[in-house]
DNA sequence: TGTACATCAGTGAACGCGCGTTCACTGATGTAC
DNA sequence: TGTACATCAGTGAACGCGCGTTCACTGATGTAC
């Protein structure tokens, strides 16, 4: 619980509103779970009482959908900060999805809510449409693009397919290590090495399966 | 709402047991929804009301983890037919990843409870030993080293990495799709095909990135 | 064979809780005259 | 410069809901004598 919040004077209303996104997080990554995420908690949090949330927002979807907006920019900033500098476009391309894991391990509850919650749970929009159109996939497609123009990816795969097998890929490692934090799994390092050494070796060099 | 259950005759109250695990089971199904799996609707689902539950199981926790149970079984099962007749070593394990993803895409609900979910849904000791001592990972682990004393995978690798890497990779495939169902994913068969191929490729080869 | 009785497999009502949301309101603050 | 007033940024109380769980009970059923 935050302490006693001053009102805003008039015309600062929309302050508000970044402190209800600012507190949603805090609890999030406090508690780690996203139930706990309530309208009154996070009113609480806030220092405000629960009707008050409504002025920014009409219900609880939402809110959250704000949230996830706000977390899904911030992935994509990630990224690209990652491969900033990087001029060899596979070692980019690793680099993407090395980043990539890290940003989930991270961000576990984030990451959680992004890309592991009921479909439901996160408004329609998100489920197609906005995914596709998103920075973070269309970046990730285009670096696929750029590695087979550069001829260190074949060509004659659709990088959409590609991209979507990369995804899953660091996807995997990154959600299971999220769901499933208390398992031995081998060093963080270690694993992201083995997992994208092994599929960017692969993808190189047609992916073909080793035996006819 | 199931019909009216008649009450067990003195002796057979276990079969309500089975029966309510049976309930829960199909509420998962049908709404596909965790939530809506709660103990009253379970009791209605079976017929019978909510304290009854509570003759067979201690708390909501203890019913949810033995519908994991029965889950987790039930996935070993599947994993060990898919491969039963198959004596390659190689295309044993393929076969076996490829079937760890159909078991996920079509038991999406069930796939999000194991392996999707907040740790602190599942009970405490799925985090780490019981996932270890599964059969299903034991299998797993068993079937790596399997290729590599035939010499179908190096040997100077961890089989343990390179178990949990390919876990990593199908569980990457299947909890995408669970997760966001609505994408335009390309075809099941095209990505599972693209997957396993370059993983298997690259695991066949060493595994080392491409670039130095 | 008949009957008292213990047991088994449940029922029915209630508990306290936190939730999302609505509604009528209030009091400070800036603005128009 | 002073004051009436509209507006803004919230408050406080309440709604109905479904949840997990507890508790005292009931009525059929098998068993012992």
């Amino acid at each position: 619980m935050a302490a006693v919040r001053a009102r805003s004077r008039r015309g600062e209303g929309e302050r508000l509103r970044a402190d209800i996104l600012d507190a949603a997080d805090r609890l999030l990554v406090a508690t780690g779970d996203e139930d706990a995420v309530s309208i009154r908690a996070i009113a609480a949090e806030v220092g405000v009482t629960a009707p008050a949330i409504y002025l920014h927002f009409a219900d609880k979807a939402e809110l959250l959908f704000a949230v996830c907006e706000r977390t899904f920019a911030s992935l994509d900033d990630t990224l690209e900060r990652a491969v900033a500098g990087i001029d060899d476009p596979l070692l980019s391309l690793r680099a993407r999805g090395e980043a990539y894991i890290r940003f989930g391990v991270d961000n576990p509850d984030h990451y959680r809510i992004l890309f592991m919650g009921r479909p439901a749970f996160t408004p329609d929009e998100w489920g197609s449409e906005r995914l596709l159109a998103s920075a973070a996939y269309r970046h990730l497609v285009e670096a696929v693009e750029a590695c087979q123009a550069s001829g260190s990816l074949p060509a004659d795969i659709s990088s959409e397919l590609a991209a979507t097998g990369l995804w899953a890929t660091v996807h995997g490692v990154a959600s299971l290590l999220v769901a499933r934090p208390s398992f031995p799994w081998p060093p963080l390092d270690d694993l992201i090495d083995h997992v994208l050494g092994v599929h960017a070796f692969g993808l190189a060099n047609g992916g073909r399966p080793p035996i006819p």
